[in-house]
Formats: structure tokens, C-alpha cells, sequence
DNA sequence: CCCCCTTTCGAACGCTTGTTCTAATAACGT
DNA sequence: ACGTTATTAGAACAAGCGTTCGAAAGGGGG
């Protein structure tokens, strides 16, 4: 990984800053006047470096063919409908996924850590408190079939009929459901009355 | 605000695909093979509505010139310090906002809600549970002078040299901290004692 | 100074792409 | 059935745009 020159350097905060601005990338024109470069092939000479050294990503032959390297990905994340203590958890179907009238959240892939088959639950009612977690509080889902001790997971208890959101933990004849805060105490249950329904990986609060 | 026809709206939809997976919008024709249209100019046409209606903006002459209207912005958060019980509230200045060393976090602007001046505190420790924040929680703040009643602010208690989270009220002679909690109590304190330091816009929470 | 490598220059070629125009077709209320 | 408006077709034009090529200009190192 070699270092850039202070041309391809002004080139690239160039992209960035066009990108920003008008929300589509530069043409090689665009990039002549606007880093008051003399000539097309002097911008596709640099253009060439900044690939091989992997700042950018090009699309031969395609008019502002670039693409920026590095994790400025948006991610749709469908918000598929929400979660109380006394209904069934919304597991995504086929059905539901291309949707695109749903209500959805855009999030970077900071938030997703680049995991596929994310989804996001609304928060109804105060009933998760005990996981520190509010009423409107938004539930980011991966959706498994299974989950390891430790896992954060959204479970459904059949008995009970009561949705719920805690930390798993599989035990000799039974299940310990510990929740996401020191002071409160874990609940007890039969194997063959909790149903996994995903693995929780993020909370977001909008306040106010 | 007119709906969209179903055609209207699969360019719109086509639109985000594609952008999400190239990097840069599509030309006129990549419209016409992806959505299954005839012609270039029903594309047209059809571009010109979206526009109307607001959901797109185009720069005319320009190839690959449309730009999705709507927050899909990517915000850089600095997180400028902790937030625990028994120490000071790190306050941004001048000096903490423009160095790039600094950790940060990428977001977009559904979570910072366009706001300028936002910045984020790693919550350290188990103190601020009565507020459903845990440990290591990211705490989103904008930076403010006062507050008005209701909001969910960082306060500096002098007195008893804490730090915390709650919402504020100014009440006759003295201020009421409530915690976003219904099981919790709040608690009163002296004006002369909570120095504001920020107001609280959002929580993050990354699980496991 | 000479050799080798990097960088710049300017022009030209040819496909790409937004736009426009005319005519045809569908949709729809009266 | 009629007229009006919305939508679609297809083609053609002109400017946009990436690419290529040969030559020239630096720029160290020996």
C-alpha cells in the first residue's frame, strides 16, 4: 500500500465532496476542471492508481463508472411490524421482505455490522424494561433459527403467550432468560415452551 | 401529493437498488432494461412525474443526473469521551471537533435528524439503568445552552459530582430529573446544582 | 550526460446518453 | 361514440463521455 500523491489525493476529496453535493460521482471532465487538472488522460492515469491501490472502484467504459471504497453503505432496513408482551413476534416471510410500501429505516453498516437478513421491530408498551428497553424504542433483528448461550434474542413463550427480549442461556433441563440489567433477576423456563424468533443485535432510541 | 403509479414506483425502488449496488445512479436505458420498458422516452416521462412529486432531483443535460431526494446522507458522529457517574461530562470545543484520529461513528440522518453539532458518549457503567441505558450504550447528544421542560438532557450534578441522564423540568424553586423509566422515581435537586451540559437525541445500542 | 521510469499533454475515435419530435395507443369521463 | 388527457413507441440528433495513442516533459540515479 503505497501512499498517494497530493494529486490523487485532491482527486479523491474531490470525489468525495462531489458525491456529497450532487449525490451521483464526477465525470473525468468534471474531475479536470474541478481540480484544475490540464488533461482527461492525466485524470485516468491517477483515476488508474486509485484503483490499484483500492480507494475506489471503477466500472470500465460506464460514464462516472466510480464507486467509493469504505463502508459508506446504506442499508434498507424494513421495520416489519412491532413487538408487545401480549402478541406474537412478526417474523419475516418471503412475503414481507420486498415490500416496499413497508415502512423501513435507513441505517449505515455500522449498525448492521454488514449481517444479511436484518430487520427492524417497533416497541409497544413498557414491558421490556427489564431489558432496558422503552416503549417506541426501535429492536434491530437478525433473523436465526437457533441461538448459542449468551445471545440476545427475541423469544416467544408459548405458555405464557408473553413476547420477550433477553439473553439466552441453555441449562441442564431448562432455560435461563437473564435480562439486559444487573438488577434485575432471570426467569425460568421449559425448554419446549420457548421459541426463538431472532437474535437481537442493536437497540435505537429516537428521544423526544 | 399525488400517489405513484406502479410503474412510477418500480423505477423507484429501481432507483435504490441500483444505487445501493453500484455506487452511482442509473442512466436513462439501464432504466429501460431493469424495469422492462419499452422506451427510453416513457422513462422520461415517467422521471419527469417522479420529480414533480418530489422524490427525485435531476440535473438536466447531465448523464446518470438524479439524485434520491430524501436523508440518505451519512453523518460522521465523533465520539468525544464517556459518560459515567462520578465524572465530568466531556463537552465538546474546537479543539475535539475537527480531529480525524478520533473515533467516530457513521450514521445517517434518520438517527441525527439533520441536526448540526451532534456528537456521541460512550456510556461507561451501570449507573444510568434508572434512564434504560446500560453499559457501553452510545449515547447520540446535541450540543445546547438551556433545555426546555420535557427534554432528555446530560446533566452535571455539582453537588453530588454525578453525571446523568434524565428529563428535565423546572418546577418552582427546584428541578425535577425524571428517568425514562416508569418504575423509577425521579428526583429533585436544586437549580443552583445541575449544569447542562447536552441534550440527548438518541440511544445506540450495540448487542453482543 | 544518458537511461529508465513516472507523469503530462492534446487530439481523435466511437460508443453512450439525455433530449426531442411525431405518431400511435390506451384510459376515461360525458 | 366522442373528445380529451395520459401514456407509449420508435427513431434520430447532438452533446457527453471513457478510452486510446504517440509524443513530450520531468526526475532521479549512475
Amino acid at each position: 500500500m503505497k501512499e498517494l500523491s497530493t494529486k490523487q489525493s485532491r482527486i479523491l476529496s474531490f470525489l468525495h465532496q462531489f458525491l456529497d453535493n450532487k449525490g451521483y460521482p464526477p465525470t473525468i471532465r468534471d474531475i479536470v476542471k474541478g481540480c484544475k487538472i490540464s488533461s482527461t488522460s492525466v485524470v485516468e492515469y491517477n483515476l488508474r492508481a486509485l484503483e490499484q491501490e483500492g480507494h475506489i472502484r471503477r466500472d470500465r467504459e460506464v460514464s462516472r463508472g466510480i464507486e467509493l471504497s469504505g463502508g459508506r453503505r446504506i442499508v434498507r432496513v424494513p421495520i416489519i411490524g412491532s413487538i408487545a408482551a401480549g402478541e406474537p413476534i412478526p417474523v419475516p416471510t418471503s412475503d414481507t421482505w420486498g415490500l416496499e410500501a413497508m415502512e423501513s429505516l435507513e441505517l449505515t453498516e455500522e449498525l448492521t455490522r454488514g449481517k444479511k437478513e436484518v430487520y427492524a421491530l417497533k416497541v409497544k408498551g413498557t414491558s421490556m424494561v427489564d431489558a432496558l428497553i422503552n416503549d417506541g424504542d426501535l429492536v434491530l433483528m437478525q433473523q436465526v433459527a437457533t441461538a448459542e448461550n449468551g445471545d440476545m434474542v427475541a423469544v416467544w413463550l408459548k405458555r405464557e403467550k408473553e413476547a420477550t427480549l433477553k439473553r439466552f442461556y441453555l441449562e441442564p433441563g431448562r432455560v435461563r432468560l437473564q435480562p439486559d440489567n444487573e438488577e434485575m433477576k432471570p426467569i425460568y423456563v421449559d425448554p419446549e415452551d420457548v421459541e426463538i424468533q431472532g437474535k437481537v443485535i442493536g437497540v435505537i432510541r429516537k428521544v423526544e
